[in-house]
DNA sequence: CCTATATTATGCACTGAGTGCAAATTTGCA
DNA sequence: TGCAAATTTGCACTCAGTGCATAATATAGG
C-alpha cells in the first residue's frame, strides 16, 4: 500500500502526463501511418499534425524533428538489450552473455508486428538510414558500457567494448545484407547461424595473425 | 576509329572543366573556413556562396547539400584505403593485408594539416556526426568488397566482410574515444597499439566461446 | 573571326522544416 | 471557485533546397 495520507496529495501523480503521453502516441501513430502509406519525404509535418489533432507547432513540442518520430520507435531495443545483459548471471563468460542477450532481445523486437514495415521504411529513406547508423552507434555504446561493467581491469574493459562492436556490427551487417522479404521470417534463425560461426571466425583471425 | 587527328580534337579536354573544378574548390575553401570559424549550423549557404563569388543557386549546382561539402573531404580516405589494399601482394594473409593497408592510409590522411580541425568540426556538429557514421559504413563496405575479392569461397567472402567491419570499427572506436587534443599527435601510434592487441583479443573471444 | 550549340550561372518564386514569442487554453491545487 | 503553472496554438520569420526560365560563356566548325 502506498500510505493513504495523500487524500489530495498525489492521486495518480499525473493526469497531465497521461494526456501528454496520449497525444504523443497519437502523433506517433498518425506519423507512422502516413510514412508507411506515402513515404517519409512525401509526408509533411502539417499532415501529421492534422491527423493527430494538434497544431504543427505542437508537433515540434513533442518531437524535435520529423526523423525523431521514427527514431523513438527504435530506442526500445537498446534498453531491452541492456536489461537482458544485466539479467545474465555474474561470472558468465562475456561471449555467452552477449550471445544469449542478443538472441532474446531480437526475439522481443520481432514480436512487434510493425517491426518489419518500419525496418523497410528506414531502409529506403536515405535520411532515416543515416539516423539508423547513429542508432547502431548508440546501441554499441550501451552494450559496451554494460558489458564493461561486468569485468575488472582496464584491458578487460577495452575487450568488452571491442566485443560489443563486433556483435552489434554483425547484427547490422546481417540486417543490411539479408533480402528484405526474408528478413521478418528468418532473422531469428539468421542470428542463431551467425553466432554459430562468428566465434570460429574470430579465433581464425587471431590464429592467422599470430602465425604471421 | 577516331584516327589521331588531334591537332584540334582534344588539346586539353577541358578548360570548362578546369573552371568548374576551380569554382568547386573556391566553394569548398570558403565553406570550410566559415564552418571552422563560426560552426556548421551558424553558417548559411548564402554566406558561403557570397564568399566563393557564386550565387546561392550555383552552390547547389556543385553540392546537393551543405553537409556534402564536408563529406567530400572525407571521401578520399576510402579510395586511398582501397588502393592500399590492392597494392598488397596476392596471397598475403588478410589480416596482414588489412593491417598494413590501414596503417599506410592513416599516415596519408594525417599528412593533411587540416585533418585535425575537420575531425573536430565533425565531432561537435550533430548533423555531421550522423554523416560521419555513414562514412564509416561506406568505408566498411569498400574495404569488405576489396578484401572479399582477394579470396575464393563464399565462406571466405563472409569472413572478409566480418574482418572489414572489425577493423573499421576498431578505428572508429579509437577515433571517438581518444581525447581530441591527443588525437592528431598519437593516432598513428594508437593504430599500431590497436593492431598489436586486437588479434589477440579476437583469438581470446574465439577460444572463450569454444570452451563454452 | 564568327556563329550555332551545348554548358554553366543566375534570378526568382516557391515549398517545407524548424524556431521564437506572445496570447489563449487547460490543468493542478488550495 | 479561483489562481498559478504548464500546455497549446497562431503567427511571423529564417533557412535549406528545388524548378524553371533566362542570361552568360565555352566549344566546335565553317
Amino acid at each position: 500500500m502506498k500510505a493513504p495520507r495523500q487524500s489530495v496529495r498525489k492521486p495518480a501523480e499525473g493526469l497531465r502526463e497521461r494526456k501528454r503521453r496520449e497525444t504523443r502516441d497519437r502523433i506517433t501513430q498518425a506519423a507512422m501511418a502516413l510514412f508507411l502509406a506515402q513515404g517519409f519525404d512525401a509526408t509533411t509535418v502539417d499532415e501529421i499534425a492534422t491527423d493527430a489533432n494538434v497544431s504543427k507547432r505542437s508537433f515540434f513540442d513533442y518531437f524535435p524533428t520529423k526523423e525523431d518520430v521514427v527514431a523513438a520507435w527504435q530506442d526500445a531495443f537498446g534498453d531491452t538489450l541492456v536489461a537482458a545483459v544485466t539479467a545474465r548471471p555474474a561470472g558468465e563468460p562475456l561471449v555467452t552473455v552477449v550471445e544469449e542477450a542478443m538472441k532474446s532481445t531480437i526475439a522481443t523486437a520481432l514480436a512487434d508486428p510493425q517491426s518489419f514495415a518500419i525496418g523497410q521504411l528506414i531502409h529506403d529513406t536515405p535520411a532515416l538510414r543515416a539516423r539508423d547508423q547513429l542508432k547502431y552507434a548508440k546501441l554499441e555504446e550501451q552494450l559496451g558500457e554494460v558489458l564493461a561493467a561486468r569485468v575488472k581491469g582496464e584491458a578487460e574493459r577495452v575487450r568488452a567494448r571491442l566485443l560489443a562492436m563486433i556483435v552489434i556490427g554483425s547484427m547490422r551487417i546481417g540486417n543490411e545484407a539479408l533480402p528484405a522479404r526474408k528478413r521478418s521470417e528468418s532473422l531469428q534463425a539468421y542470428a542463431d547461424k551467425i553466432f554459430g560461426t562468428i566465434w570460429a571466425d574470430l579465433a581464425e583471425f587471431g590464429r592467422s595473425a599470430g602465425r604471421r
